[in-house]
DNA sequence: CAATAGAGTGGGAGCGCTCCCAGATGATTG
DNA sequence: CAATCATCTGGGAGCGCTCCCACTCTATTG
């Protein structure tokens, strides 16, 4: 059924080497052989065999994404899902496919599998928490490694968002608006982008010249839950304007203030962080910072073919940048921006 | 660095081929034999080498899972993503890996390769309407392959929950509670659970000797702006109760009720179907359908590595069943049980 | 006790490709 | 015009495994 090399040298009455060096686009094969061993290609169908094709070369085109972490938590996440979509695309565009290890550490036999042989070219790691557990054994492999999201390791390379600027950014925002008491819902600590984003909060108000209260920093989770748990505890410290690490945590946040009978943006102002579809469907829209997973996928793929093609010994970082989406939840209104 | 079997034949002091069947498991090796490979093998970390394994078996243990489709739509939702998670567990429990093939039609390419050779063992295919354009050539190929949802083509082997059934089964509580005027939201047409859906609604208001009033059902898209403009549409009819096809187009359907000053459950019962964990959450909570995609995955998995293992001509169903998770917003109190 | 059957083991062949070296051909040089 | 070079092509070797056949050895049979 499926030709091989071989068929097609014969049947375009040339070596196997020949083909081979066509199907690879190698220089070094004269014009009208090239064309003419295309044509047969295209008119047979023939796709060289990549298990043959790895064996011979030692690599393969495939990447594996490892998603670590509690999967309910990860996978209910927009954030991942898209992600794992940009990675899709990126990957596919690129001729290679995307593997997938989800899950907590059951799948260690996988992650195991995955980076001992040659199965996999590279790696793409999303993080679950700093030093995650799996970080180390994936580094130990030699496989080449992106990670998605910060690491403080010096051997990690990583593609990121600049979630400390854009928390920043967003913050310095709501305290141009005029609001004073700008209080911060922020990630779980032990999450780099929670915490990178609590440290641009901190940084905006100190920037005002204001000094940063503490009462008006709650950690929680990225979650509506974590959301609504966070607001109940600052409203306690009348705060008129939050921050939010996640639209999820907004969206949760929202509700509390609606249940305590307050208005916004009039009483409370409220921002968000991902720009997820539902933050502009929120009532009223949700002012928040644009982060595009898909983007984060394709650059880790990127960066980790090229890291593939030309190795080197440092790791290498792309920080991918933001957009502040402002909408009707910060009180952002013509009059409101003069006052 | 990775060793071979080979060397660990020579390190354990037997041929290559007994260090082969112990490491797949041949029974054709004795005791003593066995114990001594296996301790070397696990004292040297030996994994064998997918490519060559490849090559030599002419099969591989790569599954692929296909999801062409919008993606948009695909991934945002939560079903669709546990549906994975079922995948990848139940792949990883059997030794097997699960290569992502997510996307529209540009993955045409992707597809393509994976149909054609020995790259994957076999395929789970997600449809995302009937007579999808990709799944002739996926047959052509070959490959084993087990689709999720029901298809109509004969030639397929599928996994799907009982979606007409449950359908009726909700919709006949809804009967059963006294609501006379019960509309539906459907899901779109085209899409093998959303017409099975409708036919159970259909079936359980049959079963109950009433006439169907047509214009008591809406085709929608399975989102909750869907099920936002259905419900605006449906109000029109006075219906005394809703089954919405799925859970986010009851959370719209919820939102549209509420809009019109309309009480749930006393105003309008509302039902959903797949018991997301949203649904739990509503204001008041959904009544609805509880599948379980994850299982959906397993089962998947299950059956095409059976149907590689031993294959056969007649294409292989399971059916997976479905529990009806009975809430406030259907207005089942005590009391109005009795009514 | 020769004939036969099993159980366990070893090694050759080959999967389809890439890599490397060698050869052929024609163009370029002093 | 012989010597050198670049360009293109062909074929051998081998990647690490599985599969098959052959072989040895012990246990069983009439």
């Amino acid at each position: 059924m499926a030709r091989t090399l071989e068929q097609i040298a014969e049947l375009s009455g040339v070596s196997r080497s020949t083909v081979s060096r066509v199907v690879n686009d190698d220089p070094r094969v004269s014009e009208a052989t090239r064309e003419h061993v295309r044509d047969v290609v295209r008119r047979e169908g023939y796709r060289p065999n990549l298990a043959a094709r790895g064996l011979a070369s030692g690599t393969t085109n495939v990447i594996a994404a490892v998603m670590p972490g509690a999967v309910d938590n990860i996978l209910s996440d927009p954030f991942f899902v898209s992600l794992l979509h940009g990675l899709a695309v990126a990957a596919d565009e690129r001729d290679h496919f995307v593997m997938l290890s989800l899950g907590d550490t059951s799948f260690r036999h996988t992650v195991d599998e995955i980076a001992r042989q040659g199965v996999v070219a590279g790696i793409v790691f999303v993080a679950g928490q700093v030093d995650d557990p799996l970080l180390e054994p994936l580094l130990a492999s030699q496989t080449p490694m992106v990670s998605i999201g910060r690491s403080d390791d010096d051997r990690v390379s990583y593609v990121d968002v600049d979630n400390r600027g854009s928390a920043q950014q967003i913050t310095s925002h709501l305290l141009r608006l005029g609001h004073r008491r700008v209080a911060t819902i922020a990630g779980p600590n032990f999450a780099p982008a929670a915490a990178d984003r609590l440290a641009g909060y901190r940084a905006a108000i100190e920037a005002f010249g204001l000094r940063v209260d503490e009462t008006l920093i709650y950690e929680s989770d990225f979650s509506e839950a974590g959301g609504r748990v966070g607001m109940r505890a600052l409203l306690e410290h009348r705060p008129d304007a939050v921050f939010a690490a996640s639209d999820r945590m907004a969206a949760g946040a929202l509700n509390e203030i609606r249940a305590a009978g307050l208005q916004i943006p009039d009483d409370i102002a409220l921002a968000g962080f991902d720009d997820m579809p539902l933050a502009a469907e929120m009532e009223p829209p949700l002012t928040t910072v644009r982060q595009r997973p898909e983007r984060l996928g394709e650059a880790a793929v990127a960066l980790l073919l090229d890291m593939i093609a030309t190795p080197a010994s440092s790791p290498r970082r792309t920080i991918l940048p933001t957009d502040l989406i402002v909408r009707a939840s910060c009180g952002s209104r013509q009059d409101q921006k003069e006052r």
